[in-house]
Order: C-alpha cells, then structure tokens, then sequence
RNA sequence: GCCCGGGUGGCGAAACUGGCAGACGCAGCGGACUUAAAAUCCGCUUCCCGGCAACGGGAGUGCGGGUUCAAGUCCCGCCCCGGGCACCA
C-alpha cells in the first residue's frame, strides 16, 4: 500500500460514530465471564468549556479504560455532570437566562467536545444532579439521615456581607472583609441551618484511611487525616467556686494540670456573658464581632479576668476565671486550662497579664528549666503533682483521667477538629430539602410519596442572599403533612456536595425510578476499582462521598465500606501565569485550537507525554509538535507497509520482533504499576525509530504482526489514527475490540548485550557480550578489553565485582 | 509550628529493586532534498580542558557529611520551592 499522508481532519471526524451512541464500547452488560472494572473521573461541571485541565483529566481515565477493556475487563466508564449552584445562578444572573436552560446548553457543549476528543463514555449512563430523579433522591437520603438523627437543624452563625447582603463560604472572607468589598468587614449573622452529622464517623473516617494505604495517595489520607484532627486527652470539670456551676475544660495534657495557672473562656461560651463584671459588656461583644475578621494568626492574644474563681479538680486549688479572645468556641468545650510552664501559646498569655508560672513537670533527664523563661512542653516526669508526683507523663495521662471518671468530674475523652456538615444554601439552584415549617408541628418531613420536591421554573435570582424562593408564594405555602394546616416550605436548598456524594453509585443503575440504585447492582460494580480526580477535591468531596458510604452501609444499601478501592489525583495544569486555571483569573487554556490545528489524538498525547500524569504540569505547548510529527512518521509508516513484499533480512527481522516486544512488555508493565504514560509513549516513540530505521530488511512475512501490534499499542492513546490504520491494515469493526497484545519473553530476549566495565567505580569502557555469561567468563572477557586493559596493567587488582548481566567493577591499587 | 510532596542539561523529562546519569521529546546548530519555502529525512547537542580529528582527561543530579567496589537512588545534618492544616488546648 502506498505512504498516506497523515490528516487528521480527514481521518477523527470519520470515526467519532464509532464510539457515539455505542454504549457498550467498553461495558458489556451480560458479560460476567470478564473480570470487571469501574473507572470514574471526577464530575465535570458545565460552568461554559473544557479547559486543558479536564482534557488531561479524561485522558488519563480513557486510556486507562480502553487498556482495561483490552485487557479483557468488563469496563464500566460512565459520563455524568455536576449543575453546580453558584456558578449556574451568577451566570443566570448575568444573562437573564433561567439557570436550568443556562446548564443544559453548558452540558451539550461539553458533552459534543468530549466526543470530539474520542472519550469514548459509557453515554447511557450519563445522568446530571439537575435532574429531578437526582433531586428526589437526594430529597430521599435526606430524610433517610433526618429519621437516624443524621440530619439536624439548628443556629449557626455565618459570614454575611452587608454590602452584598449575601451569606460567604469562609474562603470568600479575605482579611476579614468581602472578596468584592475590601473595605466592608464581614459580620457574623446567626441563621437556622441544616446539618449532617458527619462527626457520627469521625473515628471511621480516620481509621478508614489506614486501610485505604495501598490505593490512595499518602497526600490524601494525610490531609483528611489533618483535615479530621482527632487529638486524644481528657475533659474534667472546674468548678465555680461559689455556685458549683461546672466549667468544662479539654485538654491533651492533664498531667500538666497541678500547674494550671487560670481557666479561659471563649468570648461566645454559654457563661461568659454571665460571669463579666457589668464594665466589661461592651469589651466582650467587640470580641465577639471580632471573632469574624480574625486573621488566623495575626491577632494579638487579649483577654481579660472575670473576678471569678474555679477550683481545680485535683489539687483543690482556687484558679482565676478569664476570657479571651484565641479560645475557641467551636472546639473541644470552647473552654481551656491555661498551664503557662508547659505550653507555648499559655505561656505568652500569662506572661503578658502576669499570671503565675508553676512548672509541674520536669525532664526526664538533664536540667529542668526556668519556667519563667523557658516552656517545657515534652512529656517528662511529674513534680508537685499529689499522689501523681513521680509518674511519667504518658502513665499520669492515664491514671488522671480513670481518676477523674472514678470522682465524677471528667473523663478521658477524644476531640475531632471536624465539623458537621453545613449542608443548607440560601439559593435558588440546588435540590430543595424537603422539610416543612409548621407552626402547629414544628419541623415536619415532607412524605416520601410527595417527593420529588421540586423547583419552581423561572425564578427571579435577586442576589440579595436570602433564598429567592422565598418570594415564590406557590412553592413556600403548603399544608402540613401531619396536621393539615397551613405552612411553609423549607427554602434552603442543598449543598451541591451532596450530589457529588454519590453519582458515582447512580451511574451503576441511572435510570431506576424505584430506589436510588439496585443494590445488587451496586454490589457488582462496586467498589469503584479506579476515581480520577484532582487534588482540590482532597478533603471535601472525598471526605463527604466517604461519609455517605459509609452511612449507606448502616441502612443496608451497599455492602462496603470505602467508595472507592484506588485513587488517582491528577497534577494540575498551570496556566500561563503559573497558577491554576481558573476562569475568573482568566488563564484558561481551551483545547478547541489544538484539536482544530493537530487533532485530538496529537492534544491527548501531549497532555500524556508532558509529564507523568500526577504531576502538575506548566503550560508550554511547543512540544505539541513533536507529537503531532510522531503521529505522522508512524502513520505513515504503517501504511506504506500494509502489504508489503519483500525479501528482508533475517537480523533486520530479529530486531525488529524484538524491539516490538520488548515495547509490549514495557508498556504493559506501566499500565498495571504506575501510569506514567509519558514512558509509555516514549516506548512507542523509539520503537517506531526503531521500526523506520530496520524498515528495508523486515522481511515480507512479519509484517503482519509487527503492525497489527504496533496499532493495537497505540490504540489507548490516540484511537483515531489507530482506528484509522487498525481498517486500512484490514481489520473489522473497533480495533479496542481486539485483545491487547501478548509479549513473548524469548523474543523480546536481548542475545548480545553491553556490559559497563569501571576501574574504581569510573567507567572505562564497555563490551559486547552474550546474555547469561557467567562471572569468571565476564570478568575474563572485561579484562582482555583494550581499553580495559591499561587501566589494569602493573596494578594490584585488591577486588573484582561482577553482576552478570549488567557491570564488572575492578577495584585495584597502584 | 506540624504534616505531605518536590529540587537532575537551554526546556518538559527518563533512570521502577543502589549498577552505563540525561532515554524520549522540544528548542538550537549543521547537512540532504528543493529555483525557493513548507513538509520530510540524516547528523550533532550536560559542562570544562586537550586535540584538525577519531578520541582522551576531568567535573556533574540543591548544599555539607557518611555508608558502599559502586549513590540521583540508602543514612545523618542543612538550604530552597510547592501544597495542606494552624491560637485545635
């Protein structure tokens, strides 16, 4: 067959149905005889285009899919979408378009570019959290996790800007003002919210990840692991020394506590209020609005005394009670012991008001410090401690908080840096919780019989940040579903994480309308094998779509406990500017361009081929050309051999069986250990090198095989052209139909190699040698070599060491 | 402060269990083909010294030590960059 020219125009729109509208490209629903495999990429929200960071993204997933399936897995590779609620309702705002018509358009978009990019998904399967099945399913676990106490509503103060009168997420205060007003400072407003008792697992979710060790990330686990914050210690109880009323404190080191010099309050705790001299209203609420602009680290420690004392549980001893701005209210018992000897940031408080410094612990060995100047706050061996005086730390720790449960006043006790999960939006576009107010009943579930709950169609979005649904009288005003009398809807929608929470387990069973999935069904596929994802999503995603696993497990829904079994985070890909892409920083890169300019498969190999796909990447596209040269001689190549007859040369053939195997064996070995792509294609890359420069001596007759292979190896990187060529070498039907290629270990043997010959670990020449030599043979051999040889000569050889196959090392002395 | 990563040519990177540092590609330089350009193909390309040259010698994986016949890789002590958490009791 005569040389093609390779064009890619000509060739990937030809092939784009082949994978359109074939669901079962990779899943074959009736097939158990195959081993299954469920690979998921991290939901892509339709907020405009692709970028080059989800094309990287779905490479990585799509190659590996198409290699599982022609590895003869049974792949499950579902698309689905994530309508998230901000961005569709700005842009609604924007635009005036309703924000479901905005999403659905974002959606096709994307959806026609991921085609033209070849992903071949499993596009039966593709569902959005927009979608009212998805709503009356979310609605449904709601209720499922209100009845077990899971979800609950209760005051909870959030960031509000005045200025925007709109509720911020904690990364939209910046310096304690609004990212869009520098100069309006945020305050702190109390609302009803709902929330989802993610603490409930806090242990599961932290022990979890030990066993998560082999197939995720350290990365991962250690930021949810900091992220959780589990910290072991004891909680006992000062009390009031007059009234008795008992002052709950947490601390890690109750074998400082003879030393501690005062107790400290938060601004916010429920006995501050009561306990300041009258003089001192006014300095406790600026410390509380305060609170809010806080820049974590920054602020000065300030507190101030109550005039009130408390007795230490242990020594009886009378303590000062204050307040202070750097306790929080929100962990451990928003109360602490100050024990100003043992612990850096005590020790900065009380040195600055001038409270007492009482070392109680000393070091084990070496001198004990001048508590006044130095803070020791290692575990030691108590001092002036009562009948715990002696004991080392670790075993005080113990022994005090057993003693405290025996007396009645505290416990050992473990706290969680985790919070419950803030679930409630005050927006328009989410899934509405579906809950009534009623004033006869309280808070009433709404049945699962009236579920979906849904929203109203063409709401004005007034960005006021109270709910526009509030305004929508037919959807607020409702009867009770208990008593019948009138009432209000809950107008706080959902958290889009909870959409994400579970897609993945959707995607096994789309289109039930009876429960949200089949659990038998479930109980195939999952758990998933491989989650692709990136890094950004470490902590909250990952975390949530844990909990709910986890929560699904106790109801008897899937019968795991960890969604996924592997994950894999991507390396960003930085855009020009060096930073993340992101649309509001306006450094996206949109692949359009590329694929217009290379094609597809060139734009795929280029993300594969820049870096190993968990790296993160700096935006530099002058390599795109060497893949799109590469693409071209191997497509050339292959076609003006297809048929070829000619007489060859044996070597020429030998090698050129050997180089392909060896390429097989390579390959394969990175698909099933680490995906570093990039060596993967560098293999390709060499073995067609090494294929045009042998070309002339291949024999006619092993042709065939070296090019059918050589397509079916390129196949997971770039479909298209090896489609293309997988036809015009005479194939049927979807090359990833084919069974991936077999190496055959005898003739991807290498029979002469070159062994490194070093003199005192400097190389000093090489020689040719048959493979499996044994030692004396190749040390005789490295020493007869000419350029060996002077290196040698009339010194004492004192050692020779020989690897077979791979070095000879004379050590020798002049 | 604590916890994770990372530091290799002009650039992206490779070297997977200690065994030839720089595979593969980009950029660059030289050449072939061409009236010319594009495309394609061939050669060189870590740095320094010597040589017309083939080649020879030396240095070299952030820095300083160590282990070893042999260290990018292992150990000890630092420096720098990126990320996460952070008055967390």
């Amino acid at each position: 067959m005569p040389e093609q020219p390779y064009d890619h125009r000509a060739i990937e729109p030809k092939w784009q149905s082949l994978w359109d509208g074939d669901p079962g490209l990779y899943h074959a629903p009736n097939d158990d005889a195959r081993p299954k495999y469920y690979v998921v990429e991290m939901l892509p929200y339709p907020s405009g285009k692709l970028h080059m960071g989800h094309v990287r993204n779905y490479s990585i997933g799509d190659t590996l899919a198409r290699y599982m399936w022609m590895r003869g897995f049974n792949v499950l590779h579902p698309m689905g979408w994530d309508a998230f609620g901000l961005p569709a309702e700005n842009a609604a705002l924007k635009s005036g378009r309703d924000p479901r018509d905005w999403t659905v358009s974002n959606i096709a978009t994307m959806k026609g570019q991921l085609k033209r990019l070849g992903f071949s998904y499993d596009w039966s399967r593709e569902i959005s959290s927009c979608e009212p099945e998805y709503y009356r399913w979310n609605q449904w676990f709601f209720l499922r996790l209100y009845e077990k106490g899971l979800a609950y509503r209760r005051q909870s103060r959030v960031n509000w800007c005045p200025e925007c009168a709109t509720v911020l997420a904690n990364e939209q205060v910046v310096n304690g003002c609004c990212w869009r007003h520098e100069t309006t400072p945020v305050v702190q407003r109390e609302i009803e919210q709902w929330f989802f008792k993610i603490t409930e697992f806090a242990d599961e979710l932290v022990d979890g990840l030990d066993r998560l060790d082999t197939g995720w990330p350290e990365r991962v686990r250690a930021m949810q692991a900091n992220w959780i914050g589990r910290s072991d210690g004891a909680e006992v109880e000062f009390k009031h020394d007059e009234t008795g009323e008992p002052i709950r404190v947490f601390t890690t080191r109750v074998d400082t506590i003879f030393g501690a010099s005062c107790v400290i309050l938060a601004p916010e705790h429920p006995l501050a209020a009561g306990m300041i001299r009258s003089e001192d209203g006014p300095r406790l609420k600026a410390m509380v609005d305060d609170q809010a602009r806080k820049a974590p680290g920054e602020i000065e420690k300030d507190g101030f005394d109550t005039g009130h004392f408390a007795v230490n549980p242990y020594s009886g001893g009378k303590v000062p009670v204050w307040i202070a701005n750097f306790v929080l209210a929100t962990y451990g018992t928003g109360a602490i012991m100050a024990v100003p000897a043992h612990d850096e940031r005590d020790f900065e408080f009380c040195t600055k008001y001038g409270l007492p410094i009482r070392a109680v612990v000393r070091p084990v060995e070496g001198t004990t410090p001048d508590p006044v100047v130095d803070v020791f706050t290692d575990y030691g061996v108590l001092e002036h401690s009562g009948s715990f005086t002696g004991l080392t730390s670790q075993v005080a720790r113990e022994k005090m908080a057993k003693y405290a449960e025996f007396m009645g006043f505290g416990k050992a006790k473990i706290t969680y840096r985790l919070r419950d999960w803030g679930v409630s939006r005050q927006r328009y576009w989410g899934t509405p919780i579906p809950m009534v107010h009623c004033v006869v009943c309280g808070v009433v579930p709404v049945p699962d019989s009236d579920l979906p709950v849904l929203l109203p169609n063409r709401v004005a979005i007034t960005g006021t940040g109270r709910s526009p649904l509030e305004n929508v009288a037919e959807f607020m005003n409702v009867k009770c579903p208990k008593c019948g009398a009138d009432a209000r809807r809950e107008s706080d929608t959902m958290d889009t994480f909870v959409d994400s929470s579970w897609y993945f387990y959707r995607y096994a069973d789309p289109r039930n309308s009876g429960a949200p999935f089949d659990p038998a069904i479930v109980r195939h596929w999952f758990p998933m094998n491989q989650y692709i994802g990136g890094i950004t999503h470490a902590i909250l995603h990952l975390l949530y779509s844990r909990f709910w696993t986890k929560f699904m497990r106790d109801m008897g829904l899937v019968d795991h406990d960890e969604p996924a079994a592997n994950l894999f985070t991507q390396g960003m890909v930085l855009g020009t500017d060096g930073t993340a892409m992101s649309k509001s920083k306006g450094n996206v890169i949109d692949p359009d361009e590329m694929i217009d300019r290379y094609g597809a498969d060139t734009c795929r190999l280029f993300t594969l081929f820049a870096a190993p796909p968990d790296k993160d990447m700096e935006w530099n596209e002058s390599s795109v050309e060497g893949q799109h040269r590469f693409l071209g001689r191997a497509f050339r190549f292959v076609t003006r051999n297809i048929g070829a007859q000619r007489e060859g040369v044996e070597e020429n053939g030998r090698q050129a069986q050997r180089k392909l195997h060896q390429t097989i064996q390579k390959i394969t070995a990175d698909f099933d250990n680490r995906w570093h792509f990039n060596t993967s294609i560098a293999a390709m890359m060499e073995l067609s090198n090494e294929l045009t420069a042998l070309e002339a001596g291949i024999p006619g007759e092993l042709l065939p095989e070296i090019l059918e292979n050589f397509i079916k190896l390129l196949a997971p990187f770039a479909p298209y052209t090896a489609q293309e060529l997988w036809v015009a070498a005479g194939g049927e039907g979807a090359v990833f139909r084919q069974p991936w290629p077999q190496f055959d270990e005898a003739l991807a043997a290498q029979d002469e190699i070159q062994v490194p010959v070093q003199v005192n670990g400097k190389l000093r020449g090489r020689i040719a040698v048959s493979i499996g030599l044994p030692k004396d043979t190749l040390e005789q051999a490295a020493r007869a070599d000419e350029k060996i040889r002077p290196h040698l000569d009339g010194k004492q050889v004192v050692k020779v060491v020989v690897v077979p196959d791979k070095l000879v090392n004379f050590v020798v002395k002049s």
